[in-house]
DNA sequence: CGTTTTTGACCCGCGC
DNA sequence: GCGCGGGTCAAAAACG
């Protein structure tokens, strides 16, 4: 098994793909700097093809743009002011035409005048006069404007340094009390926390460790597999990118304080975060851009359909893990489970997607209240609340269970508009094509501001996220639903996602070099092997390759 | 022939 | 202590 891997990891991996997605999330960042983001951008990533979109016309053409600053725009004039001056520039918006409208009455007046018969140097002046209003008015706006926007950097920065800090204190708060909140998603790579739990075999994150240890005691980089499991849950102050030598420095030290670590490693196996996606799906599997590994299958309780076992295998060592199976109630329902945080790069499709379910996330993890609390503007979970407050509607996070577990149900489509605003919806049935640079379409979006936590990861406290978000979208459900119906990627890509978010991987994935730089890849000796990249682009395949395809059927209907 | 999947066995935690 | 269920291992089979 193991052994395998480093040979594997040879492989050429395959990446023509990916670059274009790189594209594809530069044009929505481009499209983005002005503070409307198209939906559509950033599709690609999940595997959505633009003709698709053409095609189908109708659910899917419902929303094809949203400004996911409406609201807040509404909110406040300043962000309005600071879209005049786009508009002013050239922009076709309506709301940006006050300075435009403003010179066109003024020369419009001027151009259609007055009656011939009281035409003279009164009118005349009377007309310079105006225009010099106007002009001065145009000033005061652009001077406005430009306050607006430096205002706007500011908060901008002053949101960083919040999240920032917010972090820090997160490590800080699980590092003094790490068997309170261990299962609180530390936000960075866990090597280091990873190497101090393994020169502890006597604790009980054996659950998870021995069985590895035991096959693996040669050692290489399993421990690092063996630690990423344990690390999920570790308090871990380290920066992203550190090396194997300082993780073995990190590990002498590490011996030093074993007893407690120890204890508070007690706590780890019961509450390694879990992220569940619900979705239907005719595919077998879903495919997220990382290559998987079947490990295992069985029989569960209360269920005809056997459940699988899977292990990442895009990199040596990579300790997540995910479960699928199909609904007993629903068996066109699939039950994603995803388990552990990656060691290495996500593929551009993951972590495209990683920045928007992140935000997802960090609400869920978050809580209603912190949403909707003032004190919490800035934060991401606030901000995606403002996006997307039907969201709490297909999401839960139950720590009732020995893993705490978010799931996403993506099989509903919410009950009624609740609270729905006029404005939210406008703002999801904008009209298409204002950005055109940002193609191809995408369910969800991040705002340019909640996209800069993203990778920082801003989960405050477990609360029970039960928050009964008024407004609710059935349109966007439908459109996720029909992404999902679409592409079966959708939703591996969502919930890798947000599981990168929980464990911690969105932020590894962009910090963190993958391990094996020459192919930590496409290790399956199809060619195809999951590839991300051809995932998601591949049109016709769901980007299951046929091995999975295969070994997935036979999940739900062997035994 | 190398790699992946299958599948029975095994380990472990938990509840009774 | 025992049984149950979840999770994993690893030899054998299957696949390309």
């Amino acid at each position: 098994m193991e052994p395998r891997l480093p040979m594997q990891q040879q492989r050429h991996r395959r990446r023509g793909d990916d670059e274009g997605y790189e594209e594809e999330a530069s044009a929505a960042a481009a499209a983005m700097e002005h503070g409307s983001f198209s939906l559509r951008a950033g599709a690609a990533a999940f595997g959505w093809r633009q003709h698709d979109e053409e095609k189908g016309g109708g659910r899917r053409g419902e929303i094809k743009e949203v400004d996911f600053f409406l609201a807040s725009r509404d909110a406040g004039a300043g962000r309005r002011q600071d879209e005049g001056l786009c508009g002013m520039r050239g922009g076709g918006r309506e709301d940006v035409n006050i300075g435009l409208d403003l010179l066109t009455t003024t020369t419009g007046a001027a151009a259609d005048g007055p009656p011939a018969a009281i035409v003279g140097e009164e009118e005349t002046a009377k007309n310079h006069k105006m225009e010099v209003t106007s002009t001065a008015v145009e000033a005061d706006l652009r001077r406005v404007v430009e306050e607006n926007r430096r205002l706007r950097g500011m908060l901008d920065e002053l949101t960083r340094s919040y999240s920032a800090l917010y972090h820090q204190l997160l490590q800080v708060t699980q590092q003094q009390q790490p068997h309170r909140h261990p299962d609180h998603l530390t936000m960075n790579n866990n090597r280091s926390s990873l190497t101090q739990t393994l020169p502890n075999p006597s604790t009980t994150t054996q659950q998870y460790l021995k069985p590895r240890a035991s096959s693996t005691a040669a050692g290489e980089d399993d421990d690092n597999e063996a630690g990423g499991v344990g690390g999920d849950a570790s308090p871990s102050l380290s920066n992203a990118g550190g090396d194997r030598r300082m993780a073995l420095d990190e590990t002498a030290t590490a011996r030093e304080n074993n007893r407690e670590q120890a204890a508070a490693a007690d706590q780890l196996p019961c509450r390694k975060p879990r992220v569940s996606v619900r979705a239907r799906s005719e595919a077998p599997m879903i495919s997220d851009g990382c290559q998987w590994r079947k490990y295992g299958q069985k029989m569960a309780k209360g269920n005809p359909c056997p459940r699988a076992y899977y292990r990442c295998t895009m990199a040596v060592g990579c300790p997540v893990r995910k479960q699928v199976q199909r609904c007993a109630e629903d068996k066109t329902v699939l039950i994603t489970t995803y388990e552990g945080n990656h060691n290495h790069q996500l593929p551009p499709a993951a972590t495209t997607m990683a920045n928007t379910t992140s935000a997802a996330a960090a609400m869920l993890l978050s809580g209603p209240a912190a949403s909707r609390d003032g004190a919490m503007l800035g934060h991401p979970a606030a901000m995606f609340h403002q996006s997307f407050p039907y969201a709490s509607t297909m999401a839960t996070l139950s720590a009732s269970a020995p893993f705490p577990t978010i799931t996403l149900d993506l099989t509903q489509t919410p009950a009624g508009t609740g609270g729905g605003t006029a404005d939210l919806l406008h703002a999801l049935h904008r009209p298409p094509a204002i950005y055109p640079a940002a193609a191809p379409a995408m369910p969800f979006a991040v705002p340019p501001q909640l996209a800069m936590y993203l990778p920082q990861r801003a989960a405050p406290a477990m609360l029970p996220a039960e928050a009964g978000m008024g407004a609710r979208q059935p349109s966007v459900m439908e459109t996720v639903t029909a992404a999902l119906a679409a592409d079966p990627n959708f939703t591996t890509a969502l919930a890798a996602a947000i599981s990168s978010v929980v464990a911690g991987g969105a932020h590894q994935a962009l910090s963190t070099t993958p391990r094996g730089s020459g192919g930590g890849g496409a290790r399956d000796s199809n060619g195809n092997g999951n590839n991300p990249a051809a995932a998601s682009a591949a049109p016709a395949t769901s980007g299951s390759p046929p091995r999975l395809a295969t070994q997935s059927c036979s999940t739900t209907s062997t035994t």
